[in-house]
DNA sequence: GAGTCTATATATAACAC
DNA sequence: TGTGTTATATATAGACT
């Protein structure tokens, strides 16, 4: 914007993104925390930088979601006139739109923890210390990896396929 | 901070705080989609409203968290915990969020139902159509509203109160 | 309240180191 | 990479509607 306007697309030069990145960053986190303090409101920002490796960031600190979630659960309960069946069939297709994603989160952190476990035995760990409750739900994910293995075989042994 | 330099600090008149409020909420929102579009990156801004009880807020859309949660799965296994409680705590607290509300809905539906079974007996509709559930929460409103009845009538009688 | 206006405070792109 | 400098684009406080 200053010296020149850009343009509000994707900076395709790596340094100059990067760069970009660290100064608005900056400002806007600034831009955050002004209307925290001046409007008295708590706010929480998250970044995934989604085409590196880098973790994700977040202001003020994880803590503080943490702390705004059961800060919220506090709540009064205060006066609404207007609601109506429509708008509570709304909130009703938020929550289960809400819960559809944590049941993915959480499934998806089931298959992290077996994929981890697997890789343990693999790398000779023994069975022994896998949970009885994790054997079962072990099995399936290893069989799911066995059928990839397969598939790859048989390109090997088919090459006209590739 | 334009025509006079602004103090950091709570703004403590309503009418301004809320202002400022809306004013630069849409200037820092702007801020993250342009820190979004330029560098790439995903961002998810939650505001909550500690000293009012309007319900917390947060940007951008449904939409957008179910794709920042897709690019979270490419992601080494490593890296992958710190991340799910960030994305874990954001999705609860819309959950949090949504349940609050659909409380409020309820409690202010089942209100209004009882007030029209209220006045339909007071308008002579007999009491054996009332429903057995109802009759519990019924007494509870009816009380209420005798005890305004019942102040209201102690003020008439003793006028030097007022 | 929600817009529009306008003077001024800030944010920041390019450059240099 | 991370600084600092500077010219310019933006954001925005207060006033008015």
């Amino acid at each position: 914007m200053p010296r020149n306007k850009v343009k509000l697309a994707y900076i395709e030069n790596d340094a100059a993104r990067k760069a970009t990145f660290n100064r608005r960053k900056k400002g806007m986190l600034k831009k955050v925390n002004e209307l925290s303090t001046l409007c008295g409101v708590e706010a929480c920002v998250v970044i995934y930088p989604s085409t590196s490796n880098s973790q994700p960031e977040a202001w003020p600190s994880t803590a503080t979601a943490h702390r705004m979630f059961s800060d919220f659960k506090a709540l009064p309960a205060a006066e609404q006139s207007n609601r109506t069946m429509t708008q509570e069939d709304l909130i009703r297709l938020r929550i289960a739109k809400a819960e559809e994603q944590l049941k993915k989160v959480n499934e998806e952190n089931r298959k992290m923890e077996l994929t981890q476990i697997m890789f343990q035995i693999l790398d000779g760990k023994s069975l022994n210390s896998v949970k009885k409750e994790d054997l079962n739900d072990l099995c399936m994910l290893i069989d799911q990896n066995l059928h990839g293995i397969d598939i790859r075989l048989q390109m090997l042994n088919e090459p006209h396929i590739l």
